[in-house]
DNA sequence: GTGTATACGTACCGGTCAGTAACATTGTCA
DNA sequence: TGACAATGTTACTGACCGGTACGTATACAC
């Protein structure tokens, strides 16, 4: 350890985190590979070397943006709107309620790790490791979510939900007047026709 | 020798079609914002100057290559396997079995009309603005689709369709064992639950 | 042959990009 | 007050990028 925290105010804001801010910002707005390095300097008001300080390179830093946007996403998902939910099947038309709701937004942009696999293709680059972990750990997530609404084969309902929600990520930011306005009766249909009926 | 025309054989391939041809493969696989012009055209096997003539500008050969790769989904999605089908649900079926089985091997690259809408989030991109159109057509001719297999909504199942089908590109260039294994039980289970029971 | 149009290549430009070297400045804590 | 860590300042590099000015070869018309 370096020495003591700061116990109560709160930091000046380190470059780094300046910087991380800044880049999520931009990245996700323009893409990756749209957005200079100087440009992202330049909005959180530090400058060059301060990012080089902190990170190896540019890929190194769009990694750190993948690792924050994942955290984000699993806020959001796991309480949507803030709110905690016991049934499964709630919890993720709640989830799919909101996403749908903001996908149809002017200025959507979709999930910024689907984006950056879309920019990278390599599978090596650093960005798109991270975000190829996420989504295996996501659709392990849905299909715990499919098993615990009684689905038949909660596999298939787990990837049902994925395709869909994937499907409204891309659709979202091709057009403001898309198909994700008909997601969420969609994945009532789904998730009905998949759970035994009784 | 040097000169020498062949009268008979078919022509030597015109510098503007080979530099399509070549733009297509690369922009497809490695994205269009990672591929330089001067990849382009060594590929091609002709010089830059002869690019320029033909397109006005990057932007341009990129609109260009949406609208190749447009013709050629169209040709793909009316005759899946080329064959024709009379009955919609089967058509769309044999579509999505085919896609579903080319998303999950090595190496797909999903929708290239769905990527450049993510490399270039800017409304008036030239190439963004063929992929929107595209979009907006596919999307009817689905729900044209989604009336004649007898849908209840016609305009839901439609758009189940084409968010499903979204999420396969999306997900198929993310992982080889993705969801997309699931897809063709997925749109039989969505299909069924959408048409009137008689 | 000589004009003329078409198709293509050689060589180059200015700008931007990621990344770095060297040094100055500040704030914090002991 | 002194030391250290974090940040700023300035200036630079080499590679690459989109785009272009200009010269060249072939084919056909007359």
């Amino acid at each position: 350890m370096t020495k003591t925290v700061d116990p109560s105010a709160d930091r000046p804001a380190r470059a780094a985190d300046r910087i991380r801010a800044s880049a999520s910002e931009l990245f996700y707005r323009e893409g990756i590979r749209a957005v200079g390095v100087d440009e992202v300097v330049e909005r959180a008001g530090v400058t060059k070397p301060s990012l080089y300080r902190s990170f190896a390179s540019k890929d190194d830093l769009a990694a750190a943006y993948m690792r924050d946007y994942e955290a984000n996403f699993w806020e959001k998902f796991e309480k949507p709107g803030g709110k905690s939910y016991s049934d499964a099947r709630e919890h993720v038309l709640a989830y799919i309620r909101i996403l749908s709701s903001n996908a149809v937004a002017e200025g959507y942009r979709g999930c910024g790790l689907s984006n950056a696999t879309v920019e990278y293709p390599s599978r090596d680059n650093p960005a798109r490791q991270v975000a190829g972990a996420h989504k295996k750990l996501f659709r392990k997530r849905l299909r715990e979510l499919a098993a615990l609404m009684g689905a038949r084969q909660p596999a298939v309902l787990g990837d049902a939900l994925l395709l869909l929600i994937e499907g409204i990520y891309s659709t979202g930011q091709q057009s403001e007047d898309g198909p994700a306005q008909s997601a969420l009766a969609v994945a009532k249909l789904l998730i009905d026709a998949s759970v035994a009926k009784r």
